[in-house]
DNA sequence: AGGCTTTAAATGTCAGACTTTTAAATGTCA
DNA sequence: TGACATTTAAAAGTCTGACATTTAAAGCCT
């Protein structure tokens, strides 16, 4: 672990990128601690604050985790799934509102990536999968429910869906897409028949899923794109008029 | 922008935390500057330092940048797709190596999703998308070619490939899948008629990208996730006997 | 042996000073 | 008047040294 003299940048950025040199290429491995701050500082001949800040930078990325008191210290993180997931999520919602993504777009990667699990988790869904989606089905046609419930449930749906797949790195991946999506959708305001439609094909991807079709699947899937993006141009158009 | 002193959270984890919070909400937009260091830790009731540690959370999650100099300051950062791009390829790189993700369970992902590309890649992908294939498959054939040569090209061609899609979002997704496979790729060595194979394939793939031909493009990457899955096998199936 | 107390190591926080960078204000000269 | 050089001040970056808090382990007592 060596940082360069000669570098322009801020020490506590190559001091963190050293470390996470370190991580990445295996010197350093998951669990293992490393030197104290005042060890740290000593090593690279700079102040306790400015390694601090280094390993802030990397605490923010969930590289390394501090524990206080003795025999703590910093120590490499086995990054988690849950930790990559929530990572994702944040990071896609910000890109898509940042950036001022088109529901459209939003909508096609969403759906696009939703089809490529489709056909796996027809052959490899638990049971338990399967009754979450049915339950938010059921959840979706009860009378009263808001339209930001409607939609948790409806992420919900999918979610179950694409972890019915079996591969964690898929629900990893879709993560961000569907979720992401989320705060796009609750622009939307929708009406009974709109709701009936949505759980309609629901049903029919659930029936579709229990069956094995990945097929029938699909093409349930691209149907609910379909509509998913007719209802929001409409809603879109009705908002410009006004 | 508030924190909770009864909270036995690190303040400088609090603070980062409202200041993102004060960010996700739109309190404060794109490119509007942050108060200063001092100005923060009046308001915050802590000392610099401590603030600067929120900051450099911040930062190594792209949310803020900084710049030295009168008028210079934290600014919020624009998330860009590079950037988002960029986070997903350590995030699923490291996910990846950390926790002994298999190599098919990777493999499945990655094939998996970029099948969800192909369709739409079938009918937008540029003159240039395809020309980057070609080129890639060009370079694949040179002979004298390394084995991590050969790998950074092959994530070349799959890159221009789900580029070709025309989605942003939809290429930021699949970057982790794709770029993180690499080093799984890396452990692999590729025999003269392997890469002859994986060549052809490719050629497979873009005859049939080129004709808009996203059924045959979909086949063409079944083949050819099964191809390298078996290669793999046969690789450590290999290695283990030894 | 078991439980309590002490201790020391480590992170967390603070205060204040100094350095470096940078843009804007100011001044100077043609 | 305008272009260029100089000064100035604001802000981040860094350093030093100190104190507070947490926590596990060592030591002690019963």
């Amino acid at each position: 672990m060596q940082i360069d003299p000669s570098s322009s940048a801020d020490l506590s950025v190559q001091i963190a990128q050293a470390i996470k040199d370190a991580i990445i290429s295996g010197e350093l491995i998951v669990d293992e601690r490393l030197p104290s701050e005042a060890e740290l500082s000593d090593h690279f001949q700079v102040s306790r604050p400015t390694v601090r800040e280094a390993l802030k930078r990397l605490a923010a990325q969930s590289l390394i985790r501090t524990q206080r008191g003795a025999s703590g210290g910093a120590f490499v993180n086995r990054l988690s799934f849950e930790d990559a997931y929530a990572q994702q999520v944040t990071t896609s919602t910000l890109l898509l509102s940042m950036n001022a993504v088109s529901f459209d777009t939003a909508c096609e990667a969403r759906y696009a990536l939703e089809r490529a699990c489709a056909p796996l988790s027809a052959v490899r869904r638990s049971a338990d999968h399967l009754a979450t989606m049915r339950a938010e089905i059921f959840r979706q046609g009860q009378p009263g429910l808001t339209d930001v419930a409607f939609c948790a449930s409806d992420v919900a749906f999918h979610r179950a869906l694409v972890d019915g797949a079996g591969n964690p790195v898929l629900s990893y991946q879709l993560a961000g897409a569907v979720e992401a999506m989320q705060p796009l959708m609750n622009m939307i305001t929708f009406t009974a028949r709109d709701r009936a439609v949505i759980t309609g094909l629901h049903t029919r991807i659930a029936d579709s899923i229990e069956a094995g079709d990945g097929g029938a699947a699909v093409t349930g899937l691209q149907d609910l794109e379909d509509e998913t993006r007719n209802l929001a141009r409409n809603v879109f158009a009705a908002r410009a008029k006004r």
